[in-house]
DNA sequence: GCCTCACATTCGCTTGAGCAAATATATGAT
DNA sequence: ATCATATATTTGCTCAAGCGAATGTGAGGC
């Protein structure tokens, strides 16, 4: 069955965004690594919860995870076309959504002013990530 | 909520189109009105599976259904912005698939020669469905 | 009326997702 | 070695999805 099983990536795409807290972590990485703190902050949900979305979308191969020290970072890490295509069109159309941009503006206060959000001291940045992947 | 629920929205779309068979259906579909009769045939899978896929889609205000006599007709109805967007780029994905391409081409063969296809007798003939909407 | 065809829905079941709460692990600091 | 921090996983639960099998419904045909 080397191709007639596309079809069930798609799928499987599908049902990993089928879910508004995953779509909201997703559209905070685009484009950038986050750390786990910024996305508890900012969803304001609870640690595992927030753990468990992460690792559904580890698991269905859409991002991946970097530790540095305590902290873990999570990018999205483009799958196999078409799942790739799909998926930046995806971001693209939360985007438009205000509270998507709501989100991402929360991050970006957070990365310049962490004083104004009460942050744990010393989170590490949110790192851009280098343009030719997902954005 | 006038907007906040966009994301909502997308989620539940993405919820719909994560399944394999119901994927093949919107294939099908795209571009004319197609009897239930054909996905029976073509997909080879029990009646009452596809007909509660199509209940589904029908529920997510993806798919809308025509009577016919005894038949039901069934073709996609774009839904609001960004969903419909999202919905075409699917479709279009869907096409670079072999087993989606091997399902049109049984429907072309049943809608052109039906007498190759074990098909009821007078099954009515897929409909192309005007420009402008789902393509 | 009854019967058949085309489809829809329900039933009983299994499986997996999502949640909160609790617990575990890994790292760095002391 | 101990402790605190940051994150991950497990536990126990509820709920919804998916399935096949059986049953219900609506439209002709007789």
């Amino acid at each position: 069955m080397p191709d007639a099983s596309k079809s069930i990536h798609l799928a499987s795409l599908f049902a990993a965004l089928a879910d508004p807290t995953r779509l909201r972590l997703l559209n905070l990485m685009a484009g950038r690594e986050v750390c786990v703190c910024y996305f508890v902050e900012i969803l304001r949900q609870g640690q595992p919860k927030i753990s468990r979305h992460l690792a559904y979308l580890r698991k269905a191969g859409i991002v991946t995870a970097r530790r540095e020290g305590k902290w873990m970072h999570y990018s999205i890490s483009p799958p196999a076309e078409p799942a790739a295509s799909m998926l930046s069109t995806v971001l693209a159309s939360l985007r438009a959504d205000t509270r998507m941009q709501a989100d991402l503006a929360k991050l970006d206060r957070a990365c310049c002013a962490p004083q104004k959000l009460v942050m744990p001291q010393g989170a590490p940045r949110p790192l851009l990530i280098a343009a030719g992947t997902i954005s």
